[in-house]
DNA sequence: GCATTGACTGCACGTTTGTGACTATATAAG
DNA sequence: CTTATATAGTCACAAACGTGCAGTCAATGC
């Protein structure tokens, strides 16, 4: 009767050592804890769920290498990782995913760090992976701060929610942007950054040491037009000044050039020219996703960029050729 | 007809990336890559085997923190790793491998070091299973030397072979000790010393700033008893003496003072008093270690310690009770 | 030309792992 | 005491995985 009920942490560590450190079969596991089968099973699962089990792969391939040598020149950027998925222009869903997992191992570098670092973080479903699949960084240094305003409905993927998100999984702290992500017009915007809260948060914004950005599309079907985020008016703003993209709320043109809309005047965020300060990575998967992420590329905000192989290759023939098409 | 034949290390990495990260199945995968789930099979073996994949689970729970802290106090040392692992008196194999891979990873984090540093190894199953389970080390600033003699039959075990594999599966260097394990005095001993090659080693290794060892059980089916390396009057001067343990080619009784007999003459190898100017660890699996890991930790030649939780137990009871069974 | 070798491929079949439905046991509420 | 509700354990079955073996192919040696 004495000391059963130990700790199901330790159990779960235990199997989880046992069978993929040990690599016994989950029954072998289970006769040595003395458990059922299933049960081991599900230690082994809650393992994987806490994170407890990390599985890395040298991916870097002669391939991928290449790829990221080319972006590097090709753009002036400092670095490029491509994850090595020949994907098609189906599965958007695992381009995205592949970054992410990227993203949170890049974030795992940075935030490996002694002294405290603030951390600007965008927007998106690739962030929100990121999120997802960042394990085990515990540093209460951190502190992770929204680079734009919130959209209310998406619970999942708005930057509060990531930030948070973040915050929560490593023990930092976070700064929100209390503020919409796009107001109606650039009056309301002025009137908004003149709060004394949102100000705050966009100077912690703008003093950031490292920013965490995706891409967002700007066309038909894409997400940023479906989700009924901009008027109908905006969208057809957005339209005649062929914009093909935001980066945290600001619009680009295809070369790249910030397009000069009242839009971009509506969006409570950091400029291109904080940003410029910042060691920035940009986080893109899925070919959709090229004229975006092309353009905020030929901006040269960013430093750093994460792509997915097939990305990378359609951005290499649409720089070649100098256009996209 | 163009570009067929691609890298088979590409295909590797990429198999092994779709399979671990982006979790597809085999199948999946095959079809993605467009090759038989059998290639796929394979293609995962070969990533496993090159050890592009690394699994490393967060082992340390409650229980082996516990006892590892109360090594640390019992023992004056300066580290203790405790394998998860609550091995019986059964399966040696087991507990020797867990601590093997303890050591694995201590290896791989001393020896990610800038500055060249001299790493001392000794001998045994738990080094060569080390050797084993070492992947993805590359640092030619590493030098691998032998702290004691080789023997000549045991080719898997020697010290040299693992000096040698360590040495090539890091691209460092190895440095080994020309001479046998034991002479068959201790004029033959210092006449062996003497030689100029010799000298050289033991130069080498006395300077050297880690030393990896493990520990040798002296008794009755122990495996330095029954492999013929000693003479029958040498053993039985080990017996006469209460030798329990040797590491590194010196022989301690259960007090952990060295044995004052000529056995002790007979090895050319590093001297206590050498080993305590190096950061040394001492690896030590299987509850058959308890006398022979007990000793040399009294005798406090050591700093560090790798265990598996059995013997972790059996060290702390033992040590309570002031004695050895 | 023809056997030999060795690396590679695909397959049948056995093992291991995962799942959802089901049952027992406990806990709380009525 | 009975009835809900949850929670953990069990099971049969399906999916995924691994292995030994036989066949293929190409290079090598005779």
């Amino acid at each position: 009767m004495s000391m059963q009920k130990r700790q199901v942490g330790d159990d779960i560590a235990q199997a989880a050592w046992l069978y993929y450190v040990g690599n016994l079969s989950q029954q072998e596991v289970s006769q040595r804890l003395g458990v059922s089968r299933f049960k081991v099973l599900r230690l082994l699962a809650d393992a994987r769920e806490q994170g407890l089990v990390r599985i890395t792969v040298e991916h870097r391939t002669a391939r991928t290498l290449a790829l990221a040598d080319q972006l590097v020149s090709a753009f002036g950027l400092q670095e490029v990782q491509v994850a090595p998925l020949e994907a098609g222009p189906d599965d958007e869903v695992m381009a995205r995913n592949a970054v992410a997992i990227l993203a949170s191992g890049y974030l795992t570098r940075i935030a490996s760090s002694d002294k405290p670092i603030t951390i600007g973080v965008g927007w998106g479903r690739t962030l929100s992976a990121m999120a997802d699949n960042l394990t085990r960084v515990r540093n209460s240094g951190l502190t992770f701060v929204s680079l734009m305003g919130s959209v209310t409905y998406a619970s999942h993927t708005a930057p509060g929610d990531v930030c948070v998100r973040l915050a929560a999984q490593t023990g930092g702290r976070a700064i929100l942007m209390p503020a919409p992500f796009v107001t109606d017009s650039a009056a309301a915007c002025e009137g908004i950054m003149a709060q004394r809260l949102v100000r705050e948060a966009v100077d912690a914004a703008r003093g950031a040491d490292h920013a965490l950005m995706s891409v967002g599309e700007c066309r038909e079907g894409a997400i940023l037009f479906d989700s009924n985020i901009f008027s109908p008016d905006q969208i057809e703003e957005l339209r005649a000044a062929d914009v093909v993209g935001d980066c945290c709320g600001v619009f680009y043109r295809k070369d790249g050039t910030v397009a000069d809309i009242e839009l971009n005047r509506c969006t409570p965020c950091v400029q291109p020219e904080d940003m410029a300060r910042m060691d920035s990575v940009l986080l893109a998967g899925g070919a959709g996703k090229l004229a975006a992420t092309l353009a905020v590329l030929r901006a040269g905000t960013v430093k750093r960029l994460l792509v997915d192989e097939g990305l990378a290759v359609a951005l290499l023939a649409a720089c070649d050729e100098g256009t996209v098409p």
